[in-house]
RNA sequence: CGCGGGAUGGAGCAGUCUGGAAGCUCGUCGGGCUCAUAACCCGAAGGUCGCAGGUUCAAAUCCUGCUCCCGCAA
């Protein structure tokens, strides 16, 4: 099939390659535009960008795609589909008719759940034991559209943000060339969402990752991983910010506080939370790599008693 | 030229202001103690102090240029 390709991070990149491996045209790549990104401000291409360039493939970025001159070049390359992944813009009505089998979106949740940003980070964050990837033709509703395919992934024990991304990253991508595959085939079924089990997500800020240890210690460690690698979570120890990346619960009694560094071992240290205890496994204070625990208390004097503060 | 921190044996840090013998907490190896140990005691190995110049009798330390890493902000 002849395809119009929007999406921008790494998550869609997967999907933009499998879908050339299976043969068919990709005849534009649409991406949000270059970004300032780090400490140079240097602009930087996303991700999808870069790839399509790796594939001939032409690269349009415009501010709204939404704009009545976007839609008409986008009607010039007349695709059979338009396949959208993590694109970060809304696709207005005219967009979503234009292709003769509409637009498909790959979403990474199990639909109607989690509709909306960051579902990835959302499922780990509050810790369930599955979530998925759904394969859905867009209408003009956030994430609303009739589902085609539906994928279960189980998250791991020790799952990460970034772990999950990857993972659903692949199964969406496979599952979108089979979606596709039904559709140009026209045994696609298209089945409505329904209204049970709707929820709704917002966008990751990086305020959601200060760390408030009146929480229990067993949602504390959810955070951490869900905001792993990005924004990462953090609270500040005396004047300097540390960031937390891994971390054990502990069920215990209240021995002090929330936020106080009640034990302070070899290799690790624990602090009280709301309920039970949270036990620091790998930190980074600022301006310092990820190190281990026992790094950090190595080179780092820490007392049992200290407070941590809310960030 | 957005703000700032950093680069010192395998790891994490101190020492830099006030130049003058390489330190601390661990790890590793060897030995000891012990029923035993991740505990304790003794000992050892391991470092061109990021790179390149400069100043000086003498530079981890002062000056100049460069490379790399990271936090914040966007």
């Amino acid at each position: 099939m002849r395809v119009i390709f929007m999406g921008t991070p790494d998550f869609a990149v997967g999907t933009l390659k499998e879908i050339i491996r299976a043969g068919h045209e990709v005849a534009l790549a649409v991406s949000q535009p270059d970004k300032a990104v780090g400490r140079s401000g240097k602009l930087q291409a996303p991700p999808v960008k870069r790839c399509a360039e790796e594939y001939g493939i032409p690269v349009y970025q415009p501010r709204r795609v939404r704009e009545p001159e976007c839609v008409e070049y986008l009607r010039g390359f007349a695709p059979d589909l338009i396949i959208v992944a993590a694109f970060g813009q809304i696709i207005s009505k005219e967009i979503l008719d234009l292709p003769r089998f509409g637009c498909v979106n790959v979403h990474a949740s199990l639909l109607p759940k989690y509709r909306g940003a960051s579902p990835i980070q959302w499922a780990v964050i509050n810790g369930d034991p599955v979530t998925g990837v759904t394969i859905m033709r867009m209408d003009e509703g956030i994430d609303t559209g009739d589902m085609i395919l539906r994928e279960e992934v189980a998250l791991a024990p020790d799952e990460t943000g970034g772990s999950l991304f990857e993972r659903l990253s692949e199964v969406g991508a496979k599952l979108c060339v089979t979606a596709m595959k039904e559709i140009e085939a026209g045994t696609a079924v298209y089945t409505p969402q329904g209204e049970t089990g709707v929820t709704h997500t917002a966008k990751i800020h990086k305020e959601l990752g200060s760390i408030d240890w009146s929480r229990p210690a067993a949602e504390l460690e959810c955070l951490v991983r869900g905001l792993d690698p990005w924004p990462g979570t953090y609270t500040r120890l005396g004047e300097r910010t540390l960031k937390i990346w891994k971390t054990r619960v502990i069920p215990s009694e209240r021995l002090a506080d929330p936020g106080c560094i009640v034990r302070v071992g070899k290799e690790s240290l624990s602090v009280q939370t709301g309920d039970g205890l949270l036990e620091l496994l790998e930190v980074q204070p600022e301006g310092k790599k990820r190190m281990s625990a026992a790094s950090f208390l190595n080179g780092y004097a820490v007392k049992e008693g200290t407070f941590f503060k809310r960030g």
